[in-house]
DNA sequence: AGAGTTTGGTTAATCGATTAACTCAAAAGG
DNA sequence: CCTTTTGAGTTAATCGATTAACCAAACTCT
């Protein structure tokens, strides 16, 4: 295990200064064809490879973004990601990958580590909002960008899909459609992406005169288990709905297979709209009508943002930028 | 947007000398209460955050894993992911996440930041094998695990699922329910994971005394759209399978499109049996009988074979993991 | 020819940690 | 009482790049 080349070993067998090399490497002022040659071969020949781990500490910037998410086996999440990091590569920077599942001390453990690294900015679709901590983000000293999850007063720049709007487009659909009684399985109401999604459902209810009725809502973790008991829970009560709006597709996947266990029929005995559009929407039983989000898309948009701010660290005023999520219209819905 | 505090100017706030900071917080050497209480409150009054990146130009190690694999957006992949990065946090290592769509131009590049980031350790499921580039690959000066898709003299350590296991299971289960012509959608094989897949296909029929017709083998890329194609070149031609094997997730999701748009009975006129168990497979019409591998225990074998590999460099013989898929039997085979 | 510019480099300080080698005072040993 | 050890810190070199400041030779211009 051979120690790698440094560019005094390169300077010294092409009988070059240090700068000379650090010159030819970075194009930033002129040598002679010559002594470039020189260089370059010497390079060869020592098969170098800059350190860029010592140019970071010289020039102050590491090329480097944290991206803080909950779960990257989520597909809603590894799709933004794949469009971060497509993008982020664009400009030069990598991608450190940090799952938090939803854990804020974890999270906030990860945020020390990426300080320490000294990223140049910071993605985060952050679980928490306790004791002020979204604030401390917000009022760190590198860029962040917030993503989906934001806190209240916002601080810093933010992508997310318009989620009140995608969950009153889908109820508002549900209602036209003559159901009377739509029942909805939340996410965390600690989260906003849970949160703004119920806001949506209410929202739409309201406008339509139909009353919200508690006993049809109910509050899941995101997770498969929780969307199938939860489901059964509402099929099994008194008071059931005729009408389901799950909040993401985890736990619709859980609800279809409360469905397939308990032989519910789908849309006829219950109808349903999941929020996320999965790959398999269009091959499950019955297919499934889902609120798609520009996952990709928000994901470029984040790594956009994030590029302008470590450019422009000047310009303060927070950004956002609500992308439009739409509806597609299968056969759960029995539309 | 102020500068980070340093370790000398914490030491000057502290009234104490660079080093007597730096075992502080290291606890390297002892030192006594009052002096550590001094330190401690400085950092503090500093919000001092340690550089790493000094820290790593010093100690020469960096805690960084660089990870190269073709697409995070592959459920597959972003549960090995899951698992390596949940392990390497263990370890105090983090994840440098590169995503290469299979084209080792792509690869090469990022490799080539990541030598230059000076990573200390690779976790590689590689595209490319031409040129000697995988050998280069597993000649490199740090060491390198490869993920599912290797080399074929193996240079360095490896984890993958038993691909020939697979596909020879998968394949037997069908001829066992007396299927008789059967089709097989196999990856690229330029890739060790295609190739391999194939292998075990060939080898039951052998064994099995069953004809190997190349008209029922089409060579897919592993994404949906050739999985829908070559579905319906399949059912169209005169020579038809009555049953089929298909390589991955995504080309089974596109074969599921395909059966669904030409109206073919599943498993009545085609049984199929599909590589990968996505999350999907029980709830899409019918459900699918699919081969699963064990995604998030791959991802923490490999951390734990880069972080044994790190802590001793010399051990040098290559080690190999194999982890076994299983048949999950549901109604798409028909059995 | 002599002063001023340009060309094609070199020298050495610097980024922010770690750590081997050193210092000085107090304690221990004979 | 003098020497040796030990204890608790300090000094300064180092990791591998970048870059401001400098310099000698060659070229321009009047």
């Amino acid at each position: 295990m051979k120690r790698n080349a440094t560019l005094k070993e390169v300077a010294q067998l092409a009988n070059v200064s240090t700068a000379t090399v650090s010159n030819v490497i970075n194009e930033t002022k002129y040598v002679s064809d010559s002594v470039k040659k020189n260089v370059y071969s010497a390079m060869n020949a020592l098969n170098y490879v800059p350190n860029t781990v010592a140019k970071s500490l010289r020039v102050q910037e590491s090329n480097l973004i944290g991206l803080i998410i909950s779960d990257i086996s989520n597909p809603f999440f590894s799709h933004v990601v794949r469009g971060i990091e497509d993008n982020l590569t664009e400009f030069g920077y990598n991608v450190l990958l940090c799952n938090t599942d939803s854990d804020v001390e974890k999270e906030k453990k990860y945020l020390k580590v990426l300080l320490g690294k000294r990223v140049d900015g910071l993605i985060v679709s952050s679980s928490g909002n306790a004791d002020g901590y979204l604030e401390e983000l917000g009022n760190l000293d590198v860029p962040v960008v917030f993503l989906n999850r934001y806190p209240d007063p916002l601080l810093s720049d933010i992508v997310a899909t318009n989620n009140i709007k995608g969950a009153y487009t889908a109820t508002e659909h549900l209602i036209q459609h003559g159901y009377k009684r739509i029942g909805m399985i939340t996410g965390p109401q600690s989260i906003s992406t849970g949160r703004d999604r119920l806001i949506g459902y209410k929202q739409a209810l309201d406008k339509h005169l139909l009353p919200i009725d508690e006993r049809l809502i109910k509050e899941g973790d995101f997770k498969a288990e929780s969307g199938n008991r939860l489901t059964k829970e509402l099929i099994k009560q008194d008071f059931k709905p005729d009408a389901l709006l799950i909040s993401n597709n985890f736990m619709t996947l859980g609800a279809y297979h409360a469905i397939k266990e308990l032989g519910i029929r789908v849309p006829e005995d219950l109808a349903i709209i999941g929020y996320d559009d999965p790959d398999w929407a269009a091959v499950s039983n019955p297919s499934l009508t889902a609120v798609k989000q520009p996952a990709y898309d928000q994901g470029v948009q984040a790594a956009n943002l994030i590029c302008e701010r470590i450019k422009r660290k000047d310009q303060f005023k927070p950004r956002e930028i609500y992308l439009d999520p739409s509806l597609i219209v299968r056969e759960s819905c029995g539309c």
